[in-house]
DNA sequence: TCGTCTCTTGACCATTTGATCAAGAATTAA
DNA sequence: TTAATTCTTGATCAAATGGTCAAGAGACGA
């Protein structure tokens, strides 16, 4: 009786098709809305199908906002990943930046179902924080205080390196309303990659010495 | 008759009482959960009130929200608005940074209860952002801008600078679990102050001339 | 003490919402 | 075409929840 067990594993055309139609909307509602104030069938008309439905693909409510949060935090490392010890710091930590501005820019609704997981606790993702992420935190943090020991930078804690260029981007994606109604207009996506990495990096600069 | 209408202004012992027990389980409960996450009974029973009674000082459980989220904004604006032209600039902004990462560790709830009504939209602080903060970082921005114009630090988007200290600072009251995770530790705020501040103001000091 | 006003709450209501299920429609493989 | 499997949904349920109300308890000034 192979038949019976295959659909379980190997997924229809249809069921490729809906799961992506249901995550993609389930992302937008559960970053607007939040995980109690998203509604199955804000999700199901968001996408065009009917509440029963989605539990058809999706057992629990749970089971969609799990499944939509585990899809973004693959998006998440990337950029950290490719921080490479040999090649020139301020260059690599700019691009690190100009990922994740680019990021915040595309994605601004990925960016906001993380923050407000971590906000309330992170009761779904906790083992993703103290496992892959603080593994990759951990080693990225060695590239940079290489750099540091090297004397291409300047002395700083590398992790709250991290933290800091983590905060800043996101913050423009997650309070991005507050930076608007402040600022009166939307940053320009070139205009920010620059002035948020002089804000980050000027200070990891040394001083050409004096001849 | 001026007993009529005096209870509505003047507000009696057990008025006073009860309003603040119902704020403070509040505050509590609505930045662990966010709004829709928390119902009028938990916020009740942290406060060993009953339901009705809660509604009884506040007519609907939005009212209470509204309630607890402008007494923080109070608080908010009062380490901004110190930051003293006159002074010496790093030293102003590293006493800011301080201030501000003060209220991350004695108040975190109030800092991730704003940050959870900005992340969904700011429905009930829209105003607050475009009047009151909008007004008060132009202000401060061109403080700042006065200092770059003496060369006392270097030139930085002043908007920008404010932003990247919210973000920080922020960071580690809202994203607390994270940086824990990934630290495997809770920050001290004495060592936390001076990392923070030598991140974001390193880059605005003047190198001083070779002689 | 008395009478008025304030405070408190058990019981209750209407709505929302996550989840179920049976029955029918569509798809697919033979 | 046929039969098995997958997909879809209207109807429905139980629990949670914001809010109401009447009746009683308590505080307080005269």
């Amino acid at each position: 009786m192979p038949k019976k067990t295959a659909p379980l594993v190997l997924k229809t055309r249809i069921q490729n098709q809906n799961e992506a139609l249901i995550l993609d909307a389930a992302l937008e509602v559960f970053s607007a809305y939040g995980y109690r104030g998203t509604t199955v069938d804000q999700i199901a008309s968001k996408c065009g199908l009917s509440k029963p439905n989605l539990l058809y693909y999706f057992k629990r409510k749970e089971d969609i906002y799990t499944a939509v949060l585990e899809r973004t935090l693959t998006h998440w490392l990337a950029p950290l990943q490719a921080l490479d010890a040999n090649k020139d710091p301020i260059e690599e930590l700019s691009r690190y930046i100009s990922a994740k501005l680019d990021l915040t820019f595309q994605q601004p609704e990925a960016s906001k179902l993380f923050a407000n997981e971590i906000l309330h606790g992170a009761p779904h993702v906790s083992a993703f924080l103290k496992g892959p992420l603080r593994d990759l935190v951990a080693a990225k943090a060695n590239v940079i205080r290489g750099w540091m020991d090297a004397g291409k930078i300047r002395p700083v804690s590398a992790e709250h390196l991290i933290f800091g260029i983590w905060a800043v981007t996101q913050h423009y994606a997650d309070f991005s309303v507050q930076v608007e109604a402040v600022l009166g207009t939307k940053p320009q996506a070139k205009q920010l990659k620059s002035t948020v990495s002089e804000l980050l990096l000027r200070g990891l600069k040394i001083e050409a010495k004096a001849v």
